[in-house]
DNA sequence: TATGAATGAGACTTCATTCAT
DNA sequence: GATGAATGAAGTCTCATTCAT
């Protein structure tokens, strides 16, 4: 159904052929489709999901409620196909860091900023704004597996830095949580017009987060305990 | 109001009175109407607040829909009462802290520990998990007030560690937002039946927040940069 | 839930009791369901299951489209409950005639009578007139169950009137569908208002169905043969 | 318009025309047409007519739903286009009968077999098995009518078999009843994969219907009477 | 105080049908 | 002739809330 047949059409379209709106129908679609997402994720994330009516939805995009129903089955689908989109935003960053080379330490460095990054943006949101509760049970089973790989990415970065040495030793389950829960905070209080940039809020989150808050307890008593 | 605890109030009731004493009455009615919030909090936890209806809430406490009219105005009420309660808790926990004496990295950790615990109570939750727009504007107004003066507390003491030289300097803001953030996660993921204590849970997040992630890099250079 | 608990709480009505409408409460409830059923059937019959909305129904009975959900669950509920006592209908007639004592054409001579008294009201005709895929898989098992067994008490009286020599030898699967047939057809010309009274309609087809339409052959050979 | 069958029309398509022959379009037309109203007549008896929506004809077809309007109206007119196919096929026989010689028995014998042999097709359900009221007002009273000429065929006949000393006397209208409800209840039951071929019905119901169920009571006495 | 009943508002969804292409 | 998109009307059901008792 989804059958995207690469780009053969496109190439076609090069002699513009006069009855064949034929590849711009599906690439139409595709944008209405998309279209209907970001109005949607917006509206869910400002009103929440259940005080927003697609009738709100399809309000704010001038078209009629059961219009959506061309490219979405139901509200579950809409929601979920949100959720999908900011997953695979997570999962992007995830296997790019995985992809590379680094201690643990810098890898889970590059973890933090690639997570900050996506919750900063309305999909991104999704995974952790939204009640699991309200999707479908095969929907909520995927969006689930999805956030434990996320934590299962983070803890593994642990992990290994520990045993690298690159970061002290500690339960990486609750370092973990400590990480994403403050990465997750974010969304709930982040504006693009606020004072904060993106990458701001990124550098801060890591250096907080790295190097914790305490100073450093390197007095001279402490060189002398330590020498 | 929720230590009114244990069954005073029914054992005077040994002594058959036919018509109901005086003071009981209000008693009596005051643990009813604890005994709904603490039933509302649950289900709302569980199932969302938006897929819990007031039947539900009935039926598990053995009443009729209606009956829950005689103590709560609304649904918004039950759930503004829920959040008060926790919002109280919270309050309560930085009034003690702030009534103390310490660095400011001495009471922010008592903060950590104060917040971990409460959040890990079905109505320190409330706060967190439960959206703000669903209730009343003057609910909303005096729950986003009780959260900012939460936010304030973090702040202040990591503002007065950095001046007395127990906080690494950084902005306040930010570090309080990677703290709160964690501690809010905590709520989404917690169980009593879980492996870990709400006191190593507190222990874990203290240390990680305070002490960071990375090893203390204190090579020989270091202390001659410093000094 | 229909735990009608006999006439109990009628005998009791006698000293009119001031704080007790709890009995009458649950009989109230009883005849509102039936007032509903009522209803409903008929105008399930008159228009059509499916071009018979709830609010029509609703409306038929001077209440409101919700209030309908005090008593019923679903529209499924109510077209189900309606076909249940149709099945009743057929049960109770069929259970009275396998006490009796008759040969096999006598039972279904009594059989025929009461089918076509049960076919000619409202609730008799929805076993046949609603289509069972209106029905949830549940009501639709027990309902096709009930024709089954309707069937077969038909089948039985003839085979055993084959067997007492009160009936034809014929392939009692094929008479059966004849006699249901022909029943069942009453239903969709049957009106009370109409020239036939039920007893003759039951009368002309018990006579119709059991000896047939041709005129009795008995020449002059047949006698010497049967001699 | 039923027996434009095999593949004539596609052969003469061997010498591939470009601007598509002259009758082959309206004979083109009039295929699919007809393709439609078997996947309609067989959706519709096999899910209800209410329950079947365009579209899924469509899909079955593998056309558009607004394809189909290229050759019907509304699905209240390929509904009909159903019913007048059956109303056809049954008025065929009655008229086909109608010109044959035979006593009033004998010519109902034939109606019955003629009958039986249209109910246990598609398109001879639909009288049946549809509901009037889905149609318009106008398609209605055509469908209407023909059942009344369908009746009064059977009446006449049974009439006529009065008269002439083959069919006992009786009600017409009842006797009537009793036969076109049992032929119309094959409809219900009847399946080709079944153990009973359509004669093998049609002898079944004649027999049963002609001869009735109960044994001939041919006593002595009678025999006297009768001398 | 507590209850059964009722209500009004509103949500999601389906579908026959039309329109521009 | 055929398609994708869009629409309006309708239907079922849920729920917070109120009322009479």
């Amino acid at each position: 159904m989804t059958d995207e047949e690469g780009e053969a059409g496109t190439a076609t379209g090069v002699e513009v052929q006069p009855w064949i709106p034929f590849e711009d129908r599906r690439r139409a679609r595709g944008r209405k489709k998309e279209a209907v997402l970001r109005m949607a994720v917006r509206l869910f994330l400002e009103n929440g999901v259940h005080r927003t009516s697609l009738a709100e939805v399809a309000a704010a995009l001038n078209i009629t409620k059961p219009a959506l129903y061309n490219y979405f089955r139901s509200k579950d689908e809409i929601l979920f196909e949100c959720c999908r989109l900011g997953r695979e935003m997570y999962e992007a960053g995830i296997a790019d860091i995985a992809a590379r080379d680094g201690s643990g330490l810098e890898k889970l460095r590059a973890l933090i900023r690639s997570y900050a990054k996506v919750i900063t943006q309305d999909f991104g949101q999704c995974l952790v704004r939204f009640d699991d509760r309200e999707l479908s049970p095969e929907a909520r089973a995927d969006i689930r597996r999805a956030k434990r790989r996320i934590d299962a990415a983070f803890r593994e970065q642990i992990a290994r830095g520990i045993s690298d040495g690159s970061i002290r030793p500690c339960d990486p389950k609750v370092a973990g949580f400590v990480i994403t829960g403050a990465l997750n905070g974010i969304g709930t209080w982040y504006s693009p017009d606020g004072p904060l940039s993106v990458d701001e809020i990124a550098d801060g989150f890591v250096e907080r987060l790295v190097d914790g808050l305490a100073v450093r307890r390197v007095p001279a008593k402490a060189k002398v305990a330590e020498a």
